[in-house]
DNA sequence: CTCATCGGCTAACACTGTTAGTCTAACTTC
DNA sequence: GAAGTTAGACTAACAGTGTTAGCCGATGAG
């Protein structure tokens, strides 16, 4: 009952394979649990059927695991972001709900893996990391003032040397509009029209509206 | 070397001090590292001079310990901002300044306390606690809308309906700021004077400017 | 055929949270 | 004042953790 099958190794060139199944379970138990210390080395190896220290193989320790999950996850959400903002766009969507499209990607993604989302902005930065990459937060940041640049070229032209910063109060709005929502217990947990309520009343205040005010088509 | 003086007890009534104690240097251990893993009974309790399973005649388990903290914490910001604003207040500061008092403070607070502050909003709920007082993020929530209340009452009258609105929108983005802050290693990092512009960027599109425009003093 | 190396394993160390049970000194009650 | 109770601590121990050191079988290169 213990060790079941004794896992036949994998052939030679083919031990990426078992590094994606340790980071497919550690992925499963973070999304899971949500807490770090909840993760453990020694049951992801019981999950994936080897021995605790074989981890060490493909990962350089616990933190280098919890870390590849993230970047994983940054990258994914980095993807579902501009695919969203893509697609809009190829069903001839408008600036605005072109942003309203990348916004509720990024909310989809946030709630429906909630405790990924948490520990991505819960991490410290890890300093012993490739530095010329830097926190893959800052991926993130590009994503969103590389949106409100995009609307403001083509909805008010004259005000696009504010991209930056709306592209930086747009998220940053956002992410706290999340973490509220994660964290208040009740009231409005659950309830995700609120969320998006909220978000169309922050894009009102945020986005300035086309220019040519009136029948520019 | 290893029990230096053997600690004598408490008098009969004076547990409440060792609690305070032990309070005290989790505090301490919780800002210096930043991660709840990184908090150690056995650790707080060589700080204190006693040992570990006193702990429990204080605290429920390791968890209560930190949540402890953490509502210490929350309590402190509140007071933090509440004093601001009344401070400015009795300086005869106007609407605007006042807003800005509460929100200097409780930036002051994020980044002087940043492990902590970072903390508070990275814990899940734990649903073990006394439901009557929920989770303390609602005062927070509470103590934003309740400026944006005051501050619309006196400047817009008419928009007054929308501080619940404005509330939640200028914590959150706040909020997102600071995150963003704490996270991002070289660029913004370090450096304040960002985060006071980002600020005064958000406010400005935020809150409404006075309703009678000229010269109403 | 030899031999290095890949892909894993076992054993062990130091540490963790937590429980059970014990001791001492102070306070309460008769 | 004697007896009992209890606050305030302690030691011993258990199960589980991250991590390191060292081993072992199979596979591929020379």
């Amino acid at each position: 009952m213990k060790s079941q099958v004794k896992r036949v190794p994998n052939a030679r060139g083919e031990g990426e394979r078992l590094r994606q199944e340790i980071l497919g379970a550690a992925t499963r138990i973070l999304e899971e649990t949500g807490r770090e210390d909840a993760l453990s080395l020694r049951g992801v190896a019981r999950e994936v059927g080897i021995s605790a220290p074989s981890v060490y193989r493909h990962f350089k320790n616990k933190a280098d695991l919890v870390t590849t999950v993230l970047d994983v996850t940054y990258r994914a959400l980095a993807v579902a972001m501009s695919e969203a903002g893509e697609s809009a766009a190829a069903a001839g969507a408008d600036p605005w709900e072109r942003v309203r499209a990348i916004v509720t990607a990024y909310r989809r993604f946030a709630i429906d893996k909630p405790r990924r989302y948490r520990l991505m902005f819960s991490l410290e930065y890890e300093p012993d990391r490739p530095p010329t990459t830097g926190h893959p937060i800052g991926t993130m940041l590009q994503a969103w003032t590389d949106t409100t640049d995009a609307y403001l070229a083509e909805v008010a032209p004259s005000r696009r040397s504010e991209a930056q910063d709306l592209g930086v109060h747009l998220w940053t709005a956002l992410h706290g509009q999340l973490v509220l929502w994660h964290t208040l217990p009740s009231a409005a947990a659950g309830n995700e029209t609120i969320l998006i309520e909220l978000e169309e009343s922050l894009l009102r205040r945020l986005l300035p509206a086309p220019e040519a005010p009136s029948t520019a088509e």
